[in-house]
DNA sequence: CTGAAAGCGCTTACAG
DNA sequence: CTGAAAGCGCTTACAG
């Protein structure tokens, strides 16, 4: 294996020549810059991150740790195209991302603290929990933080957020606005801060209308739980006349399960979504949903990160709004599609 | 930091020692032993895996370039549940997986080459093109590696691979048993191997039945091309009376296009997809398609490269093969939901 | 079974 | 602007 004592003695220099020219940490002559270069062009050297790393305390990796059940995790969708905006912004400064997808709370403690001992600079958090262990854990272990998505006040890491409230509102005034009045929600699992909060931000739009919030069925983001979640609604004796859910994929099921009861959409029931997945748009009807920017959500966690990590005071970003998106399943003329 | 120096001191052995108690390289007296151990606890001292990849010159990670449009990976829901069926055995071994988007082939071409100075100890190779040209770089750069899927023969590195050919015989029998005759596929993209092959299998299948294999369209795995690939194939004087899908978002667009224009599926026109996502079960009509157990892929793909990494001979490893599940989109009747 | 020492391939004060 | 040398925190022949 070619080291940089290899390109050192073909450009008859030292070796912290060799690494400075790298670096740019310090003024090199243009003339030695160029000799540097040529040898370790000729040599095909490119410096061991491994030497790197353990030289500099700094592995050039962020982790992510995933608690997750796989098949939840891949009909969520947010996990590929987060991890896409991520990489998107880690991939400028030639930073990893390394993965690690957990089943139990011990193996999730034991990933962190790996990942803190040396194979990640910082670790991206998502799905908090309401009273997740994890962030103090990180505290603990000295690992810096970028918590995605809502997480409980005061926080010890930076945030990513968005205005899921909003969104929420709007939702439920398109449906209003509609005249609808037995408005469902299909919630996502409620141990989730953001299950729980869009839980609540439904509960409070109902209630500025006036309107009894009571018809709230827990899901889990599965279509299984989207089917069986409108089986209960659609059973009861005051069946509701809408029904919002917490994500696409419950609400494509649902929607498919009121059809083959013969329960029209959107004329006897409408159906709202939450993420905007690309099938939204090609379903019949097509979905009214609102559309979340994952690739944002990673590029910005990513910043942070980074910036965090140069030594920056660590600051909350806001992502743009999600945006209500309407279509046929609410609309009931056959609206363009977007 | 606590180091290994400090657990040494602590225990009174020296630092090979307490290395060796980690590694169990060597046999070490139990009172030995039990001393380094209570002095790592007591001081809370974890092996740094940057000292340690340096030193044994094995990262314990495994690369994954991904050269996929974001929102392609997305939707294809294939890429996260790999992932967790690689972690899966990679857990075991402490081993993580390195991921690294990229955008364009110079990228990639970095990527696999920072990943060989250091970074990883071996990559897993994924969505081959027809004439790719990473199993040569890789072989140049001397880095191990798993090839998911079929790749050319002979293959310089072993393969994780499935009978895709028989699932679509399957699907094309299954067919041809219901009566149709002009059975349309739509493709993945041609460029690619996977793609590739499903539809030579396709054009085999149908010619052994005797019939015309001549209506094919070319998809790219997004609802959205399923949707365009399906209307011209409807547009047409010699409208199929069956499609088969290369996955099931295309199949899935497609269905709701064709039911939006009033082509009443099965009746007017049977549908079949490939993959099996967690929806296919949930829509109206229910789909028929081919369950991949992706999970499996990743498993293996990770046993192979670890016993690789071992010293062993590289093998070719299968996958259970590919199981046609027959839904409502093709029976008519309303089958059991699967 | 255990210790002392060299080595992995870089980076970074320290001197000049 | 450049060099010599120590150091990052482990592992692993080599000796005993």
């Amino acid at each position: 294996m070619v080291t940089i004592e290899d390109v050192a003695r073909a450009a008859g220099v030292s070796k912290g020549t060799v690494s400075l020219v790298y670096s740019g940490k310090r003024p090199i002559s243009p003339a030695t810059r160029a000799r540097v270069l040529d040898a370790a062009a000729e040599l095909d050297w490119v410096p061991s991150s491994r030497a790197r790393a353990l030289a500099t305390r700094r592995s050039q990796t962020i982790g992510l740790v995933l608690a997750r059940d796989p098949e939840i995790i891949a009909t969520d969708s947010f996990f590929a195209r987060f991890v896409a905006g991520a990489e998107s912004v880690l991939a400028t400064r030639s930073m990893g991302l390394l993965l690690q997808v957990v089943s139990t709370p011990e193996q999730e403690r034991d990933a962190y603290r790996s990942l803190a001992r040396g194979r990640a600079d910082a670790v991206i958090l998502t799905d908090l929990l309401v009273d997740d262990p994890r962030p103090a854990l990180l505290a603990d272990l000295r690992l810096p933080a970028v918590v995605v998505g809502a997480s409980p006040d005061p926080a010890p890491h930076p945030r990513v957020l968005s205005d899921d409230r909003a969104a929420v509102r709007d939702v439920v005034d398109h449906l209003v606005g509609l005249g609808h009045e037995r408005i469902a929600h299909v919630s996502g699992p409620a141990g989730y801060v953001h299950g729980h909060d869009r839980r609540a931000a439904f509960v409070d739009a109902m209630a500025a209308h006036g309107l009894d919030p009571a018809l709230v069925v827990e899901g889990d983001f599965s279509a299984q739980s989207g089917r069986e979640a409108t089986a209960r609604l659609l059973d009861a004796d005051d069946r509701p006349s809408a029904i919002v859910y917490a994500n696409d994929v419950m609400a494509i099921a649902g929607l498919n399960h009121a059809q083959s009861r013969g329960v029209r959409v959107p004329d006897d029931l409408a159906i709202t979504g939450f993420d905007d997945i690309e099938l939204a748009a090609h379903l019949t009807p097509s979905l009214t949903t609102v559309q979340t920017d994952v690739v944002s959500w990673g590029r910005r966690a990513a910043e942070v990160l980074l910036r965090h990590l140069d030594g920056a005071v660590p600051e909350d970003a806001w992502i743009a709004p999600s945006r209500l998106v309407v279509r046929e399943s609410t609309a009931g003329a056959p609206a363009a599609r977007t």
